[in-house]
DNA sequence: AAGGGCTCCAACCGCCAGCGA
DNA sequence: GTCGCTGGCGGTTGGAGCCCT
């Protein structure tokens, strides 16, 4: 895609895929000046970029720890469960898989996983398949919020998933964690008493 | 070998919430 | 209170590369 810039007053920024020379410069500025404001970012790193898009790459690509590709099976089943539990909410997803980004993580949904459970569910199961209920489990999850904000909804139990799981603390990919949400998976309680997250 | 269809992923777009003036 | 700016998020798109016939 090249930049189309003639007959406008307006500032016209480059997009398409980042050069190496782009990313140089990139990765320099925030070195020195760290990744916040990403409209000075982007005027004083030199680059003929908007802020939305410095942010993007700094997150997506250039970010140091990141992880990218071979997604392991237990990354895999965790997306799985998070999927399940959270929806399409992918950035707190990512936030329990470190080095993963949302952007990467919901490219593996809709690539991999989506048509992974796609194909689970044309295949009749008689066994508590944990794949098959995200599609309804979103659906209760909006159910909810719409219950909760019209105060209506007194039906079965709602937690504020990011205060019950704390997903303040960043780096908490732990054993705990994983294990508490895996036990609350399987809790038949949960199911029982018609418990949502919100 | 070629070309048409498919897959995957980087990047863009639009919307929304938070915040400061 | 409201307005504009900015950052963050999820959905969508476009193109490069792969696969199949």
């Amino acid at each position: 895609m090249a930049p189309k810039n003639e007959g406008s007053a307006k500032k016209v920024f480059n997009k398409g895929a980042w050069t190496a020379e782009e990313d140089q410069k990139l990765a320099q500025y925030i070195e020195i000046h760290g990744a916040k404001k990403w409209k000075t970012v982007a005027i004083k790193s030199d680059l003929n970029r908007c802020g939305k898009s410095c942010r993007l790459r700094w997150l997506n690509y250039l970010r140091p720890n990141i992880k990218r590709g071979n997604i392991s099976d237990e990354e895999e089943d965790l997306i799985l469960r998070l999927h399940k539990l959270l929806g399409n909410r992918w950035s707190l997803i990512a936030g329990r898989l470190p080095g993963r980004t949302d952007n990467e993580i919901k490219n593996y949904w809709n690539s991999h996983l989506s048509k992974k459970i796609n194909r689970k569910e044309k295949t009749p199961v008689t066994s508590t398949s944990q794949e098959t209920a995200p599609a309804k489990n979103v659906a209760t999850i909006e159910a909810e919020k719409e219950a909760s904000t019209t105060g209506s909804g007194d039906e079965g139990v709602s937690f504020d998933v990011n205060e019950f799981f704390d997903f303040s603390s960043e780096g908490t990919y732990g054993l705990e964690w994983v294990n508490k949400f895996l036990e609350l998976d399987e809790d038949p309680w949960i199911t029982e008493n018609n418990v949502t997250f919100v």
